[in-house]
DNA sequence: GGTAACAGACTGTCTGGTCTGTTTGTATCA
DNA sequence: TGATACAAACAGACCAGACAGTCTGTTACC
């Protein structure tokens, strides 16, 4: 579904490479717009469970504004990973078609991104006042990330160029560092 | 097709809401993908305009720095208008299914990429040599600008909030003004 | 013996695409 | 000017295949 969307994804299809039949899925299944929200639900904790990994491993970084540019970069250094593992991203799959968007996926997917601007714009707030800076909207600047991510995994797939995201993520993490006034060693 | 994607959207669908028939539709397109395509070139064509539309724009900016500054802040202040327009992206529907990336219409997605890329990278090499700056990669900074669109567009499908358009792209603007040493009046 | 898990043939509907026939515009004649 | 010829533009019935979902029967397990 990530690779061509989930209107053109036959449930024969998956089944076929699944190795398995009609009878098994409609058992566990109600539709397949049932297993679009499957896959989403577990897709989106996946991606939770990754914003706290990357907020586990900055958690060292006293500084809030540091530790925002240090999360940056934890993805910065995956991102190749990602890439390779996956040549897109399962939500802009499912926020292309307004049915799935409609029928309960978009809300699973607004879980992830309230939970990244959530815990991203706590930081910044911190930052914000700790370091005098006014950062005027830090939901916004929060929900940065995300779009960079997202925008990121299009860019990737119209270049064909996975190293994209690594340089994108790159990007960020230097613009943000301007931004807050963070200097790297 | 912006609306539920490509594969989602049936010809009967779309003859029916433009009140033709298939005789018609088939005397013009050889095939749905032949539509698909004709609708992604005369997006790209219109893409391009709105890129050049703001380069002129910010014509009388002398500063490079400032000029990308003010080329972001130009699309800033059309971002509701956007996105009362158009609820997502013509690439995002397109680059999502692969039958149709691979069917030519990811490489008239790719004009429209390295077109921004190219008069963007120019402004801020520019900027770099003038203002002495260290850039690093003035692609990826370039590309930056159509990542945070397209991310912009998929923040929006998800919220169903419009208004992050023009959120995300000032946020963009204020991470370029800090990076490129570009104070606002 | 009973139920959950599975297999796969089957069905009604929808899909992209074809085909035959009709309309419409237009160039060419008398 | 008006009749004729002809092709481009269009309409919609039609078709074969694909699709999601159903149903009947079988296996595996407690």
């Amino acid at each position: 579904m990530i690779e061509n969307g989930y209107a053109a994804t036959s449930l024969d299809h998956v089944l076929r490479a699944a190795g398995t039949s009609k009878g098994a899925f409609f058992h566990h299944f109600d539709s397949k717009l049932d297993l679009a929200r499957a896959l989403t639900e577990r897709y989106v904790t996946a991606d939770i469970a990754n914003l706290h990994a990357a907020l586990d491993a900055t958690a060292d970084v006293a500084d809030p504004a540091a530790r925002v540019v240090a999360f940056v970069r934890y993805f910065e250094d995956l991102g190749d990973e990602i890439m390779s593992a996956q040549s897109s991203c399962l939500y802009v799959a499912v926020l292309t078609e307004r049915q799935l968007t409609d029928a309960g996926t978009g809300d699973l997917i607004n879980n992830a991104v309230t939970a990244w601007r959530k815990e991203i714009a706590e930081l910044l707030a911190e930052a914000s006042t700790a370091g005098g800076l006014d950062l005027e909207d830090v939901d916004a600047l929060a929900d940065h990330i995300f779009v960079t991510f997202e925008g990121a995994f299009l860019l990737c797939r119209s270049t064909g160029v996975p190293a994209h995201m690594r340089a994108q993520l790159g990007v960020l993490r230097r613009l943000l560092a301007s931004h807050l006034g963070v200097t790297e060693g």
